[in-house]
DNA sequence: CAAATATAATAGTAATACTATCAATTGAAA
DNA sequence: TTTCAATTGATAGTATTACTATTATATTTG
C-alpha cells in the first residue's frame, strides 16, 4: 500500500513555486532541509540564507524554486494535506460498512505520524511535527483570499470535503457534517499541539490520543445518539 | 450587568508589558489603533513604527510599552480572554441547572462578538476579529515554553479550564472534558474564520453560527447520548 | 562541441526590528 | 516658584531580512 508512493508522485498545485523541486536534486534538498531547519528554528527565524547555509547553497538559487518562504511553507503543507487524502483514500476505499469507514476515516486523519516511510526526501515525522506548529500560519494571513483564488488551499479543502462525504453517509440526516469534518482535522492538530506545550488543557495524554476523543465523540454524536 | 466592567479592571500578566499602557493617556491610544491596525494591514505587516505615524506618536515611545509586536499581541489575545472569562462567570454564575448553566457556556465562548461595550477605548468587536485572525500566531512560536513558565498564557488555560468544570459539572463520567473544551474554544473561532475565507468547508452560513454547532454537538455528545 | 540551462557569487536596496542618546515637555513635590 | 523626575519626541545608528539584479561559472543536452 504505502509503496505505491514510491510510483506516484504528490502533486502540489502549481502556481505555488516557480520551478518545481522535484525536478532537480538541489530542489528536493531545498524541501528536504527546509523541513529539518523549519523544525529547528521555526517559521519565524527561518530565511533562505540561513537554508542555503545549510546545504551549502547560494540564496539566489533558493529564490529561483519559491518566490518567498510562506510559498515554501504553503509547498510543504498542501503536499502534507495530498499526502493525507492519499492515504484516506486508499485506507477506506474498501470498507464498505459505513461505520467502520467513518471509524477508520478519523483513525486516519487524527493520528500522529510516527513513521517515515523513506520512499523520499521527505521525512513526514518532521513534515507533521511542522504541520502542528506551522500550518495555520499558511493561511492567516491578509493575503488569504487572493491565493484562495488561485487555488493555493483546493488540497487542504478537497480532504475536509471527503471526510465530510464519509460523515454524511455514515448519518445522512446530520446538518453539520463539513464543520464537524473540519474541526475534527484541525482540531487533532490543535490536541497534539496542546499536548506538547499545555498539557493542563488537553486529555490527549497518558496513552490517550486525539483519536481516542475524536472517535468517541463522533460515535457518541453519530451513532450512539438517537 | 455590562457596567461593571467600568469598575472593574480587565487585568493581563504584568510581565507582557514594560510599561502598563492603562496608565497613560499615549498607552491606551497605542492599544485602541494597535487594534484597529492589525485589522487593517495583519500582524505580518504591522509594524510600531506605522503605528506610531497613525497615532502621531513616535516608534521609539511605543517601545517603551511593549518590547516587540509580539508582546503586544499577546496583550491583546490576555485581554480578550479575561474579558471573555469575565463574561462566561457572569453570564453563568446563577444557573443552577447543569444543562442550561453548560448551553449558556457554550454560547458564551461561541458566540461572534458583535457589539461594542464602549465603556473603554477598546472596540470589543474588531477585537474579535484580531483574535480569529491572529490569536493562533501568539503561542504557535519557538518561544512558547519559555512565555508559558512566565505565565503568558495563564488566562487563557484558565478559561478552558473553567468550561472544563462546566462540562464536567453537566457530565462527571466524561472522559474528555479539557480536550473537548480547548476544541470548542478554538473551534468557534477556526468556523468564524472559515465562514469568512472559505464558506464551502464549513456549514457555518445561511443563519447557521458556530453557537449551534456546537451546542447541537455538546448537546448529543453528553446529554442525550446514552 | 556548442548552446542552453542551472547554479553560484556578489552587490545592492528598502524595510524591519530594534537600541541608544539627547532634547523638550510636563507635572508634582519641596 | 523652582526643581526634579518622569514621559515623550526626535534623531541616529545597527544588524538582519527579504528580496532583485547582474555577471560568472558549471553542467547538461542536442
Amino acid at each position: 500500500m504505502k509503496e505505491l508512493l514510491s510510483v506516484l508522485k504528490i502533486s502540489v498545485p502549481s502556481k505555488i513555486y516557480i520551478k518545481d523541486p522535484e525536478t532537480s536534486e538541489l530542489g528536493k534538498k531545498i524541501i528536504k532541509h527546509s523541513i529539518l531547519l523549519l523544525q529547528e528554528i521555526g517559521f519565524e527565524n527561518f530565511t533562505f540564507k540561513k537554508l542555503g547555509a545549510k546545504i551549502g547553497s547560494n540564496e539566489s538559487s533558493i529564490y529561483r524554486y519559491f518566490e518567498s518562504k510562506h510559498k515554501l511553507l504553503l509547498y510543504l503543507t498542501s503536499w502534507y494535506w495530498a499526502w493525507l487524502e492519499y492515504q484516506l483514500v486508499i485506507e477506506t476505499f474498501s470498507i464498505s460498512d459505513k461505520k467502520n469507514k467513518l471509524e477508520k476515516a478519523i483513525e486516519v486523519v487524527t493520528r500522529e505520524t510516527k513513521e517515515d516511510s523513506k520512499y523520499s526526501h521527505i521525512n513526514e515525522v518532521i513534515l507533521y511535527k511542522i504541520i502542528v506548529n506551522e500550518s495555520s500560519k499558511s493561511f492567516l494571513t491578509k493575503e488569504v483570499d487572493v491565493e484562495n483564488k488561485e487555488g493555493y488551499f483546493e488540497i487542504y479543502k478537497r480532504l475536509v470535503t471527503r471526510l465530510q462525504q464519509i460523515i454524511t453517509e455514515a448519518k445522512p440526516d446530520y446538518k453539520y457534517g463539513f464543520s464537524l469534518a473540519s474541526t475534527i482535522i484541525e482540531g487533532a492538530l490543535h490536541q497534539c499541539y496542546l499536548k506538547e506545550h499545555f498539557p493542563t488543557i488537553t486529555d490527549c495524554k497518558d496513552g490517550e490520543t486525539p483519536t481516542d476523543f475524536f472517535n468517541d465523540l463522533v460515535l457518541k454524536l453519530l451513532i450512539d445518539g438517537k
